[in-house]
DNA sequence: GCTGCACTGATTGTCAACAATCTGGAGCAA
DNA sequence: TTGCTCCAGATTGTTGACAATCAGTGCAGC
């Protein structure tokens, strides 16, 4: 919640443009396939097409866009296969994290765990079930049990390229989903075998929390395009 | 061992000076920590800044080089904690698409795992334990059951950004470590299971593997630099 | 002798023009 | 009508020059 929207002054250009971009495609101001014309978004940035162009090779490498030389990169299409594959990366890696939190983390982050789903328990009574927070709440416990895993390479990875891909997802089935109040008790669940520093079962949890959260996601799909 | 070397005719010049900037960190032709010089290169490589800054922020997305804005580039050092960090991903990502494979794989491509199983041992049996090919063969084998987790997203990562950090890794420590016996073993239970459809069996020994290599590695550094 | 500051040199970031490549359609032949 | 070829326009890839920023050095002041 914090390394992507800090502050309008980014230090470069290229970053401000990488930034602005990501944030364009994840609320679906850039539609699923849509071209990116370099030209056309450089004079909307009001850049020019050198940083721009750095900018999305960045997005390349975050799987945001993909790109075929000579011929222009377009914005990632979120077809199910793909979700498929992003949701069973994320419970390898989300799994990992929860087990090595469980093991590393301090009571004082603990704690803040609860905070945060006590916080969330309060916002789904009082705007009931209102999927938008479910999602922000949600992000920031699993940002936490990321963080709490004291590895570097996977908070990257889920802070980073992964995030931005659910967000994206978010963002187009959050008008859908009310696994609201289960998620919320999966989550209590987690975080009391991090306390009890059970690694194996916050692993085993976790993953069945994302692997049920795909099934959810999965079946809507099937009905919705 | 397809996607990085196949010719000299990439399609762009970015493409080019990508992955032969990959190859020179990788080799270990550019040392670790060395500050990376964009009109250097660019002469070196006989191209314009430009293109060059795209292949370095390519390099910057797959963790080969740390970037710091109006500082430059460095290649990218390999302590303790960042290839704990590596290896820990790995077993959760090489865990996952063991799980997938024993699932998912065709018999044909189970047949061609025992193949290069049988390949590797008479390599070992023929030049005893020489390091080099123990890392060919094993790349060979942990790629065949990333393809066949059948997962795009899981072959990407294993195959790219996490598969160069690893040869990164192996060629500094190719002289040293003899556990290709030992390794081999492990590769054959891992293989049976896939080939009894064991998925459970199968991602638990794939994570035992990746785990003893780190600890075997992990004890190396302790006596070397 | 030590600290702080301005200057200089080098390096990175940005731009606009030029070259190479691809896409789409008009025209022609079968 | 259908399919192919060739051309034109547009888009991407590349370049070299220019501007902004940083690191190291030498000097002045305390």
């Amino acid at each position: 919640m914090s390394a992507q929207l800090d502050l309008d002054e980014e230090r470069t250009l290229s970053d401000k443009a990488s930034v602005r971009l990501t944030q364009a495609i994840v609320t679906g101001e850039l539609a699923q396939g849509q071209k990116l014309s370099e030209a056309d978004l450089a004079t909307r940035f009001g850049i020019s097409r050198g940083p721009l162009r750095e900018a999305i090779r960045e997005l390349e490498g975050m799987r945001l866009v993909t790109r075929i030389p000579h011929a222009g990169a377009r914005v990632v299409t979120l077809d199910k296969p793909m979700l498929a594959d992003l949701y069973r990366v994320r419970e390898a890696l989300e799994g990992m994290a929860c087990r090595m939190a469980a093991q590393e983390m301090s009571q004082a982050e603990i704690d803040t765990l609860f905070v945060l789903l006590n916080r969330h328990e309060e916002e789904i009574n009082a705007a009931d079930g209102l999927a938008y927070f479910q999602s922000e709440g949600d992000f920031d416990f699993h940002f936490h049990i990321a963080v709490g895993s004291r590895n570097q390479m996977l908070i990257d990875l889920l802070a980073g390229e992964l995030y931005q891909l659910l967000r994206m997802c978010r963002y187009r089935t959050s008008h859908l989903a009310k696994r609201t109040r289960p998620a919320l008790q999966q989550h209590r669940q987690i975080a009391e075998a991090i306390a009890e520093r059970d690694g194996d079962l916050a692993e085993l949890l976790m993953r069945r929390h994302i692997s049920g959260a795909w099934k959810s996601i999965s079946q809507i799909m099937e009905t919705n395009p």
